[in-house]
Parts: structure tokens; C-alpha cells; sequence
RNA sequence: GCGGACGUGGCGAAAUUGGCAGACGCGCGAGACUUAGGAUCUCGUGCCGCAAGGCGUGGGGGUUCGAGUCCCCCCGUCCGCACCA
């Protein structure tokens, strides 16, 4: 048997043995072999949907930092969760399917059984045993289930609102899934269309939503896309009379204050108002409806057009005002500016102290009045410039006088006072729009009766199995593919006259995600969808790491769900996910020419560090972008594991720096990794004879005191395992791998003194990183159980001082020299010897100052 | 435009509270062992300079004995949001 490093032999074999003896399962509070006195740690990757290309070296980074956590916890005692599954639902898998004309289940399966070879094949340990797949009628049972809840408490309803289309994909998209007038999976232009869809209603949770935030332990970034979304403005809501009608005319500000200099109103294109337009303004108006319509948002919402609107013949009354008095008759536009879905459509416009109100005003020769003197040094209206910030009240009546944040209040006391107005909250945050006219979702577990009501399908006819299909191709009309299932869809009675009709729209793939992390505790649970032991005891989650990409949709609808069953009484913490990590971007090179268009790497030649177009000769660019399958530069990890060890394509994803940041992949520098693997291999095992370790480490020497080079590399060794302890701080395990790369230096330096304690720990150091080599290593010693569950080398301090210390000498800042002084010599004793050290520097000079910093540095102020 | 993150050698990157800038690795150079080397080992490698020394963390100012780190201004990159009243 030849003992040189073999990382095909050593993966597949304990590849093999994890999963034989399900080594990473764990156990539920009440069955057999669960430890009570252990502490939970529940560590959670944002699962993958399965897309027909598997997984690149760029999805490994966050699943393999996740992976050293759960491994490292269970080293340290606790009982960890670490499961993975399936996001199988969702347009981009049916999109795929229908790409390559198969049936979404049969994609699936193929696509799952890739990603979960995949992942065994980086090895990472997860619990098995709890794979879920959120298209398994045995989960979406419970997704059903849970959908019902929300609809028996209200959160779920059908209304007729504009919603984005999307003529490509066929279906309607959530406001999220569309970004500048395109969907976000396919970029396919979308417009705007009134339909009758499935709301869930997320805005009663805003608040909490908003507010929950403080509580949790996430990138403060994250935090604040989510406010943002959320977008909370506090101001008032005033109605305005509307000129020879009893109509009122509702609108919402967060500067009641400006109440007095309030000149015109605008209402949105969609406002109910305009239906009272007069003869004389009736043509213009609709045509510029009509226009606004059809404009696409893009159009409607680009910054640097101009504004466009037009009067509507009608006006208005400001409260602010006695009737009658001139000054509050106020006309009334319409404008596209003016957004329908927002407060109520409608504002008053106050052109003084307004940006957008001012460039209108200004376009249309409105009158501008000042009714905020901004603070001194500030310029305004005066300095012919829109001021929006705070100041003092002018021209404003019973508020004269006052600073902004008096006058709101104020004003807004006023307005209750007279009935004509209120303190109101806003929040951009809309309804869910949580229906799809597509075929692979979730059923909605609901049924219509020939009479016209909605009643939901009993929990125990659960779930409403998705029907086969064989052409589940969206509908050109747009209806759901659902429609023509007529078997499925018609519910008979005993005598043969239909009973019901079932719903036929299908969930948004983010159904299946909402709760995932619930099931996942509980995975095999037939009567509940988790147990109140097994929340109880795995909620909530410790640490959950995924793509920042998903900051506002997936990260917004879990907490919501999440909150709507803590109001339930089914789980017990109001967050899901207690600490959250984003994982930066993996990127890689590309190639572009000097038109800046992106060449293939297959396209791309390498000479001397010069890179060239193959065939043309044309000199390219090197850039660092996104992996991208056009562009030919992903990296599957497939290969990498098979030219170099799933171990070296686990160290050096860790290697190339922290978690968090985007780092560019080079195939060139794995080599480092797969050297470090080498040299810790050799190390231990002599790779000419055919030992199973080098004889010195085949014995236990005697526990005699250290002295000498094994004292040292026992320093070394603490001192590495103090690093890697640190790097889980904020998992820039990089740092980490230097440490370890570090000690096999120092070690391989003095190879000999090595003692078997010492090679031990640090394979159980390495072990989370590079967990093959490491179990082998561990078996050669003679441990017949995997090392997995081996208590974490402790550190301890003493080894991490030395006896003298290294104290930088500088002069005026400086470095001019070094001393070494023993360890807690005194002050006077370090000047000293510093003075000595730097004679050619002090000559001719006068020390006016002698900085010391204990154990530190000196540094001499001369003159 | 607003909000956030960031900018350090040829490359990926290190650097408790302000205290030796460039750890660790890639690449590169020299040497050793070799029939050979995409193996291994040793030494070197921020820039300028023969050297002494000087200069260096995007640019400019400031605070300090001392700044990659703190403050002000500017430039650039990436990521969100985008007329939200």
C-alpha cells in the first residue's frame, strides 16, 4: 500500500463511512440518544433551488463556512442542527423545465439528486436524515395548512388591484419580482393590469416588522434595506373640500406644517376623484389617463424627464382657510408624479418647500409661497431655491412662529380639533401578492362554491395534491394551467352536479420558504407540521447564512410568517433567525475587448501574463465579474474535487478571505491549499514507508515537561489554536488557515520534536476545515471513532506568552531599531536598552519626550 | 439623486483599544536534490537607491509623540432603493 497522499482514496472512504453510520444525525428532545444536558445550536444555510446546471464553487462558500460552524459546535459539546433541503417550487424551476421539455417533478428529482451528490461530495455534514423537499406533497401539505391559518384569520384575501404582468412568463408578479418595469428572473417587460389576485395582507405587520429589528443580530445593512422597504413616514391626513360637491379630497403629509402654503393638489392618473371632472376639462383629462396607462413604469418613473400633468377643471378647499376665503381655492391636477398606491393617491402640493412640487409648479406657472424660513445660513425660497428641510413657520396663521416640529404637532391639533384632518402612520410596504397563474405550486386549499362563496378545504383532506399535467404550459390568455385540469378542478357531489370549484392559482415559489426552518426540526412529522417539543427545544435559529440578494423578499415574508404563528401560539420567539450572515459573492475573471464586449474564456489565450483573443489576436482586458454561464467562467466544483480533494477546494474557498467579502476565483492559487494539505500529510505519515505514522508520533511519549523545540511548537500550536478560536467571530476563517499553515511550517521545521499530543490537536483543529484528511489522520493514531464529536483542543494562556518580548525603538515616530527585554522588565530597564539600540539616532540630539507603551514600543521625542 | 459597503505589493489578502504596514498564500527570482519535474526543500521578493537612506495603505488637508485605523473635503468601485408626498 503505498502512504502517499492519495485524496481520492482518503474522501471517498470516510465520505462513505459518514454516511454508513449517519454520523451527523441528531436526535429530537424524546428519542433515543438525545442529550438533554448538551446545548442546541441550530446552524442554517438558505436552502438552493435545484437548477438544472448544479452547483458552482460560488453557491460552496457560504454552505462550507456553515459547515466549519456545525462542526466546530459539535465539537464543543453542542447538539447541532444542520440541515439542507430543497426551495423546489418556483417559476426559475418550471422555466427550466419547460426549457428542456420536461415535466417540473422529473427535472426536479434529477436536479435534487445532482445538488445532494454535490454537496455530500465537499463534505459537508449535514443531517440527512431531515432533507426536505418544499414540492413533496408531504411538505406543501403543511405549507396548506399553514395558508389556511392565514386565512381563517383574515391575512388572506382576493382583491382587484394593479398588478404587474408579465406578458413573457405569462403570470403575475409581486412588486419585488419586478425591477424597473422587468422581471427580475428572465427580464421580461412587465406592465401594470388590474386582476383579481390573492393578497396576503403583510402590512398589519409592519409595524412589528419594523420594530422587531432592534432585536436581532443582523448586518446592518440588511436592517436597513428592510426599513427602507418598509418605509415608515410619520404625518397627517387632511381632507380638502371639493368646490361645489360634497366630495372630499383625502390626502396624506408628513409636513402638516406647510399646510398654509399649500397652492394646488395633484392626484394620481387612477384617483376616483377624476370621474367628477367637469365637460370643459373631460377630454384632456382621459387622454392623459389614457397616456399615463401606457406608459411603461420604467417611463412613468424615469427622474429625468419632465413632469407632465393637467388640470382638471375642478378645485379644492384648504381647511387651513375660513370658506369663502380666496386664498384656500386651490385648483386640482392630475399628474403622473403622483403615485396611486401610496397614502391616498392624492397631495396637497406646496411648491415653496417640496422638490418635485417646485420643478411642477415651476413648469406650470403655479404660485410658489414660502412658509418655512429656513435657519440662518441655509438658503430658500429667497435665495430662489426650494427649501424642504426644517425652520420656522411663516405666512401660517395660528402656527406663526413656530419650528417645524412644534408646527406639525400643532397643526395637526388643529385639524383634529375642526375634524378636517389626523395624526396618521404610512407605510410603503404593500400587500403580498401571493397568487400565481402558474402550474408548479402550491395549490390554494380552497374551494368555490356554485353560490360565490370561499370556504377552505378541510386540514384533514390535506393537501390538495398539485394534478398531473401533461402540457402545464401558462396559458396565452393568461388564465392558470390549473383551469384545464377539469377532473381536478370540478368537485361532483354523489349525485354528479358540481359541488365546487378549486381555486386554480398556484403560491409564489416563496410560499415553500416561509417556514422551512420549522420543518426542518421536525422534518417526518405526519399529524403536525412540527412539534412544540422539537420548536421549543431548536428555535430559533442560531445562525443563518445566505446571498444578501435575498435582504427584502425572502428575509421580510419569513419573518412575517413567522410572526403570524407566534401569534398562533406554534412557535415561541418572535424572529426566526436570531443572527443572520450574508456571504459574499464569489466572482471570477472575464475577458473584454477594447469595445468592452465579454469574450468566452474558451475564446481567451494567456500569454506571459498578456491575454488575447484566440484566432483575431486581439488584446483583451482582464475584469472580475460575476461567474456567468455565457461567459464561461464558472468553476464547477466537480473538477475541483477531483483533480485536487474536496479538502483543498474547502481551504482555499476559506482562504481567499473573509466570508463576508466578494473575492475573485483563481484557479492558479489552489495549489497553495492543496500544498498545505500535502505538508500536513507529511507531517504525520512518511510517504516512503509504509507506517501508518512516522514512528516518533506511533508512541505516546512520556508526559514529561516540554522543554526545547516541542515547547516551542507547543507555543506555536496555542498560539493557532487561539487564532482559528478567533476567526468564528466574524468568519474570516482566512485567518484561520494562516494559523494552521503557520504551525505546519514551524513544525515541518523541526520535525522531530513533534510530540503525538501535539499532531493530535492539531488534526482535531484542522478537522472542520479539511475533514477527510483529518478523520484519516485521526484513524492512523488509532482512534477507532471519528473524531467528530472530540472536545475541542482547550487554549491555554500560558503558552501564549514567551519569556522576552520583541519592543519596537522608534525616533519621532519612526522605526530606527528593536530591543529584546525580558518579560515585565521595568520601564527604566526598556529605556535603557532602547537608548542603546538607536545610539546613532540620538547622537547630537535632546530627548524632550520618552513615549513608552508597556510591552508595545518606545518612541524618543528628540530635538 | 438617496442609502449602504468598500479602496493596502504583480495577485488573493493580514494588521485587539491609534503603536514594528504587508502575516499566510499565489506568482516571480536564485539555489539544492534530480535522467526529468506542473514534485519536494532552502533563501529572497512593497517601491526608489550601489549604499546610507528616502518614499509608501485611492487623492488632499487635519488631530497626535505616533494614523491603514480618528476627523474634514475630494475621486473611484460595488450593492440596494429610486418622484413614497
Amino acid at each position: 500500500m503505498s502512504n502517499a497522499y492519495d485524496h481520492t482514496a482518503i474522501e471517498t472512504r470516510w465520505r462513505k463511512h459518514w454516511e454508513e453510520t449517519a454520523l451527523f444525525r441528531v436526535a429530537n428532545p424524546g428519542e433515543p440518544g438525545f442529550d438533554a444536558k448538551r446545548p442546541k445550536y441550530y446552524v442554517l444555510d438558505m436552502f438552493p433551488y435545484p437548477s438544472g446546471s448544479g452547483l458552482h464553487v460560488g453557491h460552496l462558500v457560504g454552505y462550507v463556512g456553515t459547515d466549519v460552524v456545525a462542526r466546530k459546535k459539535r465539537m464543543e459539546g453542542c447538539n447541532v442542527l444542520h440541515p439542507m433541503g430543497w426551495d423546489a417550487f418556483g417559476l426559475p424551476a418550471e422555466q427550466h423545465a419547460i426549457a428542456t421539455g420536461r415535466q417540473p417533478r422529473d427535472a426536479n428529482a434529477v436536479n435534487t439528486a445532482n445538488y445532494r451528490r454535490q454537496l455530500k461530495l465537499v463534505g459537508l455534514s449535514y443531517d440527512w436524515s431531515r432533507e426536505i423537499d418544499t414540492s413533496d406533497p408531504r411538505y406543501y401539505k403543511w405549507t396548506q395548512w399553514i395558508f389556511k391559518r392565514l386565512y381563517e384569520r383574515g391575512l388572506a384575501y382576493q382583491a382587484e388591484v394593479p398588478v404587474w404582468w408579465c406578458e413573457e412568463l405569462k403570470t403575475v408578479l409581486a412588486n419585488e419580482e419586478v425591477i424597473n418595469g422587468r422581471s427580475e428572473r428572465g427580464n421580461h417587460p412587465c406592465v401594470r393590469r388590474p386582476l383579481k389576485q390573492w393578497m396576503l395582507k403583510i402590512t398589519a405587520y409592519a409595524e412589528r416588522l419594523l420594530a422587531d429589528l432592534d432585536g436581532i443580530d443582523w448586518p446592518e445593512s440588511i436592517k436597513t434595506q428592510q426599513r427602507e422597504w418598509i418605509g415608515k413616514s410619520e404625518g397627517a391626513e387632511v381632507e380638502f373640500g371639493v368646490e361645489g360637491s360634497a366630495d372630499r379630497l383625502v390626502v396624506f403629509t408628513t409636513r402638516p406644517d406647510t399646510l398654509w402654503g399649500a397652492t394646488f393638489m395633484v392626484v394620481a392618473p387612477e384617483h376616483a376623484l377624476l370621474a367628477r371632472v367637469p365637460a370643459s376639462h373631460r377630454a384632456a383629462v382621459d387622454a392623459y389617463v389614457a397616456a399615463a396607462a401606457a406608459k411603461s413604469e420604467l417611463e412613468r418613473t424615469d427622474l429625468a424627464k419632465e413632469k407632465t400633468g393637467v388640470f382638471t377643471g375642478l378645485y379644492a378647499h384648504n381647511p387651513a382657510f375660513e370658506p369663502g376665503d380666496p386664498r384656500g381655492r386651490v385648483p386640482i391636477w392630475t399628474a403622473d408624479y403622483v403615485m396611486a398606491g401610496y397614502g391616498t393617491g392624492a397631495i396637497m402640493a406646496v411648491p415653496g418647500h417640496d422638490e418635485r412640487d417646485h420643478e411642477f409648479a415651476t413648469r406650470f406657472a403655479l404660485p410658489i409661497l414660502e412658509v418655512v424660513r429656513p435657519p440662518a445660513g441655509e438658503k430658500g425660497l429667497a435665495d430662489g431655491v426650494c427649501f424642504s428641510g426644517d425652520g420656522v413657520a411663516v405666512n401660517s396663521g395660528p402656527i406663526e412662529g413656530l419650528a417645524t416640529a412644534a408646527a406639525k404637532q400643532k397643526a395637526i391639533e388643529l385639524l383634529a380639533a375642526r375634524g378636517v384632518g389626523k395624526a396618521r402612520v404610512t407605510y410603503k410596504l404593500r400587500d403580498w401578492l401571493f397568487s400565481r397563474q402558474r402550474y408548479w405550486g402550491e395549490p390554494f386549499p380552497l374551494l368555490h362554491l356554485p353560490d360565490g362563496r370561499i370556504v377552505v378545504v378541510d386540514d384533514a383532506a390535506l393537501p390538495v395534491e398539485l394534478p398531473a399535467m401533461d402540457d402545464f404550459k401558462p396559458a396565452g390568455d393568461g388564465s392558470a394551467p390549473l383551469a384545464r385540469a377539469k377532473h381536478w378542478v370540478e368537485i361532483r357531489d354523489a349525485h354528479g352536479a358540481l359541488a365546487a370549484r378549486r381555486d386554480t392559482d398556484t403560491m409564489p415559489g416563496w410560499a415553500g420558504s416561509c417556514w422551512y426552518w420549522l420543518r426542518f426540526m421536525d422534518p417526518a412529522n405526519a399529524s403536525a407540521p412540527w412539534s412544540h417539543a422539537a420548536e421549543t427545544y431548536w428555535g430559533p435559529v442560531d445562525l443563518y447564512v445566505g446571498g444578501a440578494a435575498h435582504a427584502v423578499m425572502h428575509l421580510l415574508y419569513a419573518r412575517f410568517w413567522h410572526k403570524v404563528l407566534f401569534d398562533l401560539g406554534l412557535v415561541h420567539t418572535k424572529e426566526p433567525f436570531q443572527r443572520l450572515f450574508n456571504q459574499g459573492l464569489l466572482t471570477a475573471f472575464a475577458y473584454q475587448d477594447a469595445t468592452g464586449r465579454l469574450v468566452p474564456n474558451a475564446d481567451v489565450e494567456d500569454r506571459d501574463g498578456k491575454y488575447f483573443k484566440r484566432g483575431s489576436g486581439e488584446e483583451l482586458t482582464q475584469i472580475v465579474t460575476k461567474m456567468a454561464k455565457q461567459l464561461g467562467n464558472v468553476v464547477n466544483p466537480d473538477d475541483i474535487v477531483a483533480e485536487h480533494g474536496a479538502d483543498t477546494l474547502r481551504l482555499y474557498e476559506l482562504f481567499m478571505g473573509p466570508l463576508a467579502d466578494s473575492k475573485p476565483w483563481n484557479t492558479r492559487d489552489i495549489s497553495g491549499s492543496r500544498r498545505f494539505v500535502e505538508r500536513v500529510w507529511r507531517l504525520v505519515v512518511d510517504p516512503d514507508s509504509r507506517d501508518a505514522l512516522r514512528p516518533h508520533l506511533a508512541v505516546d511519549q512520556a508526559r514529561a515537561e516540554l522543554s526545547g523545540d516541542a515547547l516551542e511548537l507547543e507555543k506555536q500550536l496555542h498560539r493557532a489554536i487561539a487564532r482559528v478560536d478567533a476567526s468564528f467571530g466574524s468568519f474570516n476563517f482566512n485567518t484561520a488557515i494562516a494559523a494552521l499553515m503557520t504551525f505546519v511550517n514551524e513544525a515541518s521545521k523541526r520535525p522531530q520534536a513533534l510530540t503525538r499530543s501535539q499532531a493530535e490537536r492539531f488534526v482535531l483543529v484542522l478537522s472542520p476545515f479539511a475533514p477527510h484528511v483529518a478523520e484519516e489522520l485521526w484513524a492512523r493514531f488509532g482512534h477507532e471513532r471519528s473524531l467528530a464529536y472530540e472536545p475541542w483542543p482547550a487554549v491555554d494562556a500560558r503558552f501564549l506568552e514567551d519569556d522576552t518580548i520583541e519592543i519596537p525603538v522608534q525616533v519621532l515616530g519612526k522605526l530606527r531599531g528593536k530591543v529584546v527585554v525580558p518579560k515585565g522588565a521595568a520601564e527604566a530597564e526598556i529605556v535603557a536598552a532602547a537608548r542603546a539600540a538607536v545610539p546613532t539616532w540620538l547622537e547630537g540630539k535632546t530627548v524632550v519626550k520618552t513615549i513608552v507603551v508597556p510591552a508595545k514600543l518606545v518612541n524618543f521625542v528628540v530635538r
